[in-house]
DNA sequence: CCAATAAAGGACATTTTTGTCCTATTTATT
DNA sequence: AATAAATAGGACAAAAATGTCCTTTATTGG
């Protein structure tokens, strides 16, 4: 709707590494994909990226996996997801598709837009993976179906 | 960003045929093509399903074209543009994915995305092919670039 | 050291979106 | 009636996104 497929699948593979790191359990990529329900292959290489980018950690071997240390927790905010998946398109972007839409040469739907991405930049940047985190721990929200 | 490439086209051509219908012009898909720099042949594609979904007009034949007459302009708002291309998406999908996101079992951003969401479907609504179009008329927006 | 386990990564397959080309249909003009 | 101009529509092509499979690399524990 709004992000990639691969973005909605790192976002939820994210948000499930940070509720077991709250336990102090590291989760395989088999264990995310069950659990978030996605495609196990596809969710390996997306998570491949966000180990690449920082914002989850990989250990090799066995007893490996993928988790995150409580202060990661609190600085990874969505914003470094989504600009690790799908670029910066969200924030750079004009709505109509113009290479060149601005202040300076709007597209007519520029002003529109404007407030509505600003909302969408603001709640990105200010989301946490523990404040999503928590939210799943005490069972008000849900990662399937 | 937020619409298919499709339906960016799709907006930006019906912008173009309403601001010439308010000087009584019909434009032909070669025209319309030309001055929002898109792709003819998938331009023609769009104003078919347009027409077909009565947000625009359409006349065969030697001066044929298309065109929105002055009460059309006003009662097509980008809704209905956006519904007939992309279909209900923005309005029905989970911004994470799920299948049943809702507010009795909503994913971690749920609550976070219906104010946004809320924002731009007020906004689709809202906004008449008229009122983008005069804007364009009077220089203070522009369609291609 | 060896075997087993887990992520990393490359190559490939499928599906969807985007885009093109050609023919058919409609209609205005002569 | 014939011609030409325009949209409608079907079939195909290319590119991008999504998804799979298999091999390599790192690491743990016996």
């Amino acid at each position: 709707m709004m992000f990639s497929k691969a973005c909605e699948y790192g976002i939820r593979a994210a948000v499930y590494v940070a509720l077991q790191s709250l336990d102090g359990r590291r989760v395989s990529v088999n264990e995310i994909a069950e659990e978030i329900d996605s495609p196990i292959a596809f969710t390996a290489k997306i998570l491949q990226q966000l180990s690449r980018s920082k914002v989850i950690h990989s250990v090799k071997g066995p007893t490996g996996g993928f988790e995150l240390d409580r202060t990661e927790m609190d600085t990874v905010k969505l914003s470094m997801i989504v600009h690790a998946i799908d670029g910066d398109d969200i924030y750079v972007g004009c709505g109509l598709g113009l290479k060149e839409c601005n202040a300076n040469q709007p597209c007519p739907l520029h002003d529109k837009f404007v407030d509505i991405r600003t909302d969408l930049k603001n709640m990105l940047e200010n989301t946490s993976l523990y404040e999503l985190a928590t939210g799943l721990e005490v069972g008000l929200t849900y990662l399937k179906r």
